[in-house]
DNA sequence: GACAAACTACTATACGGGTAGTAGGTTTAC
DNA sequence: GTAAACCTACTACCCGTATAGTAGTTTGTC
């Protein structure tokens, strides 16, 4: 069971801290967290979520420090990555070409982006397999 | 105007009814709505969103024909690609790089798929500059 | 014109995410 | 050892989304 638990935005927010941190506590994650436009929360309301986002196992608490200290369970590509399926699922219905091509067309890559772009599809044309996509192709329409 | 209003998930799943059958009454959307796993929702519910779809300028009711006719008042791509902007934003810190490799990575990708990154990076590199879209019109579909 | 069927408007409720207060425990400083 | 500061646990509340019921309106039929 490791299948990774429903991270809400705001939650996003204080996973990215730690991902960043490594290991924080309460207090820490608060003052190094995203600045968002309204404001910090309070104190007691990054704990609270601290405390759902340890109890959904996807931070760990090492409470024998008084002021525990939290550090990520769940590894930032993972959660990128569902994330990123649920996305494709719901609005763009499981079809990834669709996400492509909107990518392609609007969002501006950087010349890094294109950079390393390149470099993974290289990589990918190297062993040209391609992989069977089993899944489903479902492809509407 | 074309500053298209917040979406909800579930509201999406109406607006890509609209946008697959064109026009439709709400008993049309409803019967072909995207197969949910908690089945159908009831005919006042999708009817409620359908109206709060149109008040806020999403949708547009012919009121002149007795069961309401509906109809897309945005356009399917803008509306992907208001997503697609707000998921970068919140889960990739604004890098669609990142996104790319992410895609990259773990969704397969089929070889087109590939080739449109390809071509949309070569033509990127081209004419390096802005790809002129003016927003001209608002037709939808 | 009356009735039934279908539809719309209005309203209510459940639920989850987000926010935070308060009370009580723990640690630290004097 | 007492007080101040800090922290945690528990609880409450608000708000938006989603869901749907009910009542009243419109339309079509006889």
């Amino acid at each position: 069971m490791s299948q990774h638990p429903h991270i809400t935005p705001a939650e996003l927010g204080i996973m990215k801290t730690l991902w960043k941190l490594g290991s924080a506590t309460v207090r820490q994650v608060l003052e190094n967290l995203p600045d968002d436009e309204s404001g910090p929360p309070a104190y007691t309301t990054v704990m609270t979520m601290m405390k759902n986002l340890a109890e959904k196992g996807a931070l760990e608490a090492d409470t024998s420090r008084q002021p525990y200290v939290y550090t990520a369970a769940v590894r930032r590509d993972q959660v990128l990555r569902q994330r990123l399926a649920e996305f494709i699922h719901t609005v763009f219905d499981d079809s990834a070409g669709e996400l492509v091509l909107h990518l392609a067309d609007e969002v501006e890559l950087s010349p890094e982006d294109v950079r390393r772009i390149e470099a993974k599809i290289a990589g990918r044309e190297a062993n040209d397999g391609e992989p069977d996509r089993s899944g489903g192709g479902d492809e509407r329409t």
